[in-house]
DNA sequence: GCTTGACCTAAAGTTAAGTTTAGCAATTAC
DNA sequence: GTAATTGCTAAACTTAACTTTAGGTCAAGC
């Protein structure tokens, strides 16, 4: 007989160094899919650890699970992606880090400028108002921790 | 009479942006430190809104709040900072931020080492292993989310 | 002098990203 | 064939960083 079609999900974990409550989590999430056996376990298909290892990747660099959603959606539904698909979301998130690097040393470079000055003082300092974000509407709610990382990447300052 | 000394916790939020009940957050964890006048209001310093402006600042960059105490503890305690205690410390900012992108700029490198390849797969891809973090013990829990933002910050890589 | 608005505390709620626990079912190993 | 693994679901718990709510106090304007 050939042996049984799928990997387990502990199978899964081993090779992905995840939980397997993560996994669930993940699969929850959509970030990836699995079929069920005869009995009800899951069994994922080998394309689920090239997808859960460009979870762990992204999330190196704060991209929320929200994101990577939207960034793995692009991958065929159930079609094994090809080399192909792969390369086109990886500019895709290429274009991203690259964002968020030149938003750091633009941040990094105003940071040079006030060095010395303490002209930390607001509503003055450039380093402040980048973006003129937290003002927008008088001291409006930036609705909870949605601003740090994720808006870091996804600014398009 | 001279006005009573001290910003009230609303007059700070105005001047910062910031919502009075955050602002509250932040003495509570010990990144602010207020006055009391008679009647039990918090009195603020003029130093507290280039603590907070701070604060702001290093969040954009996904600092967490523990990590900003620790910037901020620099600061001499009570005694209303100079600009070279704001020169120290943006100084060790700075080098935080420049590590930061260090590690972003050999990620994407790598990553462009990946692109058409469609390599990643584990546990052999060099995008996966930078730290060799996930796997150190099988499996072991990374702990919760303390990982992401905060150690891409930390990590002497 | 009293009403309105700013403040106070304490406690509970919120989101993200999971983990832990509890109580069962399916597989594997001996 | 039965014991030990592994897997399943659902629900509760965790952390960070706040906000919201509830119920009461202080201060300022008229």
């Amino acid at each position: 007989m050939p042996p049984e079609r799928g990997l387990a999900i502990g199978a899964l974990a081993e090779r992905t160094g995840l939980a397997v409550s993560a996994i669930r989590y993940y699969e929850a999430q959509g970030l990836i899919t699995a079929d069920r056996n005869a009995g009800g376990q899951r069994r994922f298909a080998r394309a689920a650890i090239r997808r859960l290892s460009f979870v762990m990747i992204a999330q190196q660099f704060g991209v929320s699970l929200a994101d990577i959603r939207a960034l793995l959606s692009e991958l065929p539904g159930n079609r094994t992606p090809t080399p192909a698909d792969w390369a086109r979301i990886s500019l895709r998130f290429r274009a991203q880090i690259d964002q968020r690097i030149a938003t750091l040393e633009r941040l990094r470079d105003d940071l040079d400028g006030c060095i010395g000055c303490g002209c930390l003082s607001l509503p003055k300092c450039r380093l402040y108002n980048p973006d003129d974000r937290a003002h927008a509407k008088g001291s409006g709610p930036r609705y909870l921790m949605g601003d740090s990382a994720a808006s870091v990447l996804n600014s398009d300052v």
